[in-house]
DNA sequence: CGATCTCTTGACACTGATCAAGATTGGTGG
DNA sequence: CCACCAATCTTGATCAGTGTCAAGAGATCG
């Protein structure tokens, strides 16, 4: 079973400047190699593949075929619990990674989905491994990024400790702005891809709780809140609220 | 700075039995492997270090120059929120590693200490790193022991988003026990070497909700608590609290 | 055998879930 | 282009679950 990618294969020039902040770069962009390595690298990654919003990249049990970066446009992971309930397990930007977790037994483990119409890179797993194993470089990148996904995931795990649920949320959409300041978008205004439930799921809250307490941050003048068009006024006010331990 | 290690180095045959549940044993015990890459493996695993109690493994921001396997005794893991207060964020059972989040950017970013009077065993990483990549099977296995850990961190958070505080605690003592059967021990009855405010911390709940939940839960007979031993007396009834979502 | 840390339990306050009713938005077909 | 339908969001009233504060009972360790 092959899924249809876009047949366009980026140049290695054209893109440099939009995947510089990507996390793969330091697999993708040029380095001293050996010209032979080079080529093979420049083989895997720079596949191309376009979804439609609500579109499926992976689901749970898909054996791993492809790490992927997003290019353009966002996703949310799915999880499933053991009775049968799903959560939202990350909420992804542009230049952030998914599919890490399937390394581990080599089938993913959650499911992977376009929020909007998005492009993801997609590198070919098991050739990526193979040619890591010849430069140790891309060897010790490889394992960093694997890495990264541990802190990546702890970062959350110290979100939902806190017993506040409004110190979650501030946390989350500072975060949120943070990763997109990264990334070279604005940190003051953007769109959160997810409904209320999602964001809930994310956070451990119900719907109308996110949409109360966005409600009442906005009263505060802490946020403007347009649907999902988020801008952040007072960011020093947020970060006291996720501060709060009470 | 070099740290004290136990100089006794385990023979290879001695701790088989001992070993093989542990999360290393695919990098630690004999496999068909070259006869060099054999002896520098040897060299690299199986030092031990003896930890008492209360004892520090590492600290954030040190230098990764280990990861480690709890051989005998238990750990936990504490992060500190960007506002100085800190989390809990795992709890290690025999078997289990310790520092792969370390190998994100060469520091480590926990806090590790010993539960009780403990062992681990110690593998240098960069030469771990070296070593794999020489070997085909040894640098995925090292992938997938990586990997793990996001796997490991996204049961936390999956557990972490349940709303009901109950859940999330009945959900911690299954997997506890399912962790320690499949190293060997009794599921049914064990010590928790977490405080109350400990495991409140963990589990975003405060010490008083810990110990209410864990009277209630031995008043319906799903538990008995004798201080920090646990016996498990109604897994099922534990498995529908988990799943409640109220 | 104090001194200290940890745990339990009670009373009360407050956060967030639940249930319910509308409002708003977005998409689709006439 | 408009009308309608479905999905999403907001807001209110109420209640259950947890946090907070406080007091005292156990445990542990020199």
């Amino acid at each position: 079973m092959h899924l249809a990618f876009d047949d366009t294969v980026a140049s290695s020039v054209a893109h440099i400047g939009r995947c510089s902040p990507c996390l793969l770069r330091d697999l993708c962009l040029p380095q001293k190699l050996p010209e032979e390595v080079a080529r093979r690298l420049a083989a895997l990654v720079r596949v191309r593949r376009t979804l439609r919003r609500s579109e499926v990249l992976f689901r749970p049990g898909d054996p791993l075929e492809h790490l992927y970066a997003v290019h353009a446009g966002t996703f949310k992971t799915v999880i499933m619990h053991p009775d049968g309930r799903e959560q939202v397990a990350d909420y992804l930007l542009p230049g952030e990674l998914l599919g890490l977790s399937g390394i581990a037994d080599g089938r993913h483990v959650s499911e992977a989905v376009a929020l909007e119409d998005s492009q993801v890179c997609a590198v070919q797993y098991a050739e990526l491994e193979t040619v890591c194993g010849q430069v140790p470089i891309l060897r010790h990148q490889l394992h960093r990024l694997i890495a990264g996904g541990i802190v990546r995931e702890q970062k959350q795990v110290l979100r939902l400790g806190s017993t506040r649920g409004e110190a979650r949320l501030a946390s989350f959409l500072l975060d949120v702005s943070t990763r997109l300041a990264a990334r070279g978008f604005s940190p003051q205004s953007f769109f959160l891809h997810l409904t209320r439930g999602e964001i809930g799921s994310f956070l451990g809250l119900k719907l109308e709780t996110v949409s109360r307490m966005l409600s009442r941050m906005q009263a505060q003048n802490a946020l403007r809140v347009r649907q999902r068009e988020i801008t952040i006024l007072d960011a020093q006010r947020l970060r006291n609220m996720a501060m709060a331990s009470i």
